[in-house]
DNA sequence: GACGAGCTACGACACCTGTCATAGTATGCG
DNA sequence: CGCATACTATGACAGGTGTCGTAGCTCGTC
């Protein structure tokens, strides 16, 4: 079990930074980047970081002036291997103290919260039904 | 917003890995941890990254013949960190589609429905009296 | 007390990543 | 057209990390 999934591959933190920015807005400028990192860092610095990116195939370039970056790989690929990694690593697999974290650690709203009835209610649903 | 918590030391992937392994099973000698990497990698690889843990102040190890590394900072400690984290990239601060993947990606038992459901009841009584 | 097996200490090296400086190129404006 | 300004390309460098080889030390056994 947990078998390795071969095609999202091992992204570095550093490079997950970069393209949580990417994600969040699509086609962004080199200054974009660095406004985002509230120029805690050098507009070369962040050029270089991006255009690695680029060269891994995890971002693309545009060719305008002020060139834009995009990420070439959806936040899905990333975020589920990241997950079954935390699980693993926080709670050897069992995903309730990891429920109890998120359900404690803010207020939900109330359609957050049937959201979540509603979801268990299917996880009980398969449950039967096998 | 999500200023950094000092205390909390960012710890690289391999680190945790390492880690990981440490704070499974206590007192564990470099063997066990080429054991638990499946020999994928050299005796004097482990030790190496043992060792920097250990200068790091990220474990300990004993004096005995075999020596034993023991992790000496709990996992609550980066876990938590790590969490939130992932939130923020994953989802933006939405917990509930993580809820989603977690509900999704393996079978619950009843007992852990139980809990889940226990879990949103509190959720809800504290949306409730605030 | 000498030996060999098993550990440990140490050093080396290559690759990745964050950081940036500087040189080159393109472009809008006068 | 010629420049200044803005953007891009390229190269450099240090620190971290994964990988290991090898030399040195220790301890149980004969």
């Amino acid at each position: 079990m947990t078998k390795r999934k071969s095609n999202s591959p091992r992204l570095s933190r550093g490079e997950i930074e970069l393209l949580e920015i990417l994600w969040a807005n699509d086609g962004v400028t080199i200054m974009q980047v660095q406004d985002a990192f509230g120029h805690q860092v050098g507009y070369t610095t962040v050029q270089t970081r991006l255009d690695r990116l680029v060269a891994k195939k995890l971002a693309t370039k545009t060719k305008d002036r002020p060139g834009k970056y995009e990420a070439a790989i959806p936040r899905e690929q990333v975020s589920g291997d990241d997950l079954s990694t935390l699980v693993r690593h926080v709670t050897q697999g069992r995903v309730v103290p990891l429920i109890a974290h998120l359900l404690q650690d803010r207020e939900l709203t109330s359609s957050e919260i049937a959201e979540v009835r509603e979801l268990i209610r299917e996880a009980e649903k398969r449950r039967k039904e096998k």
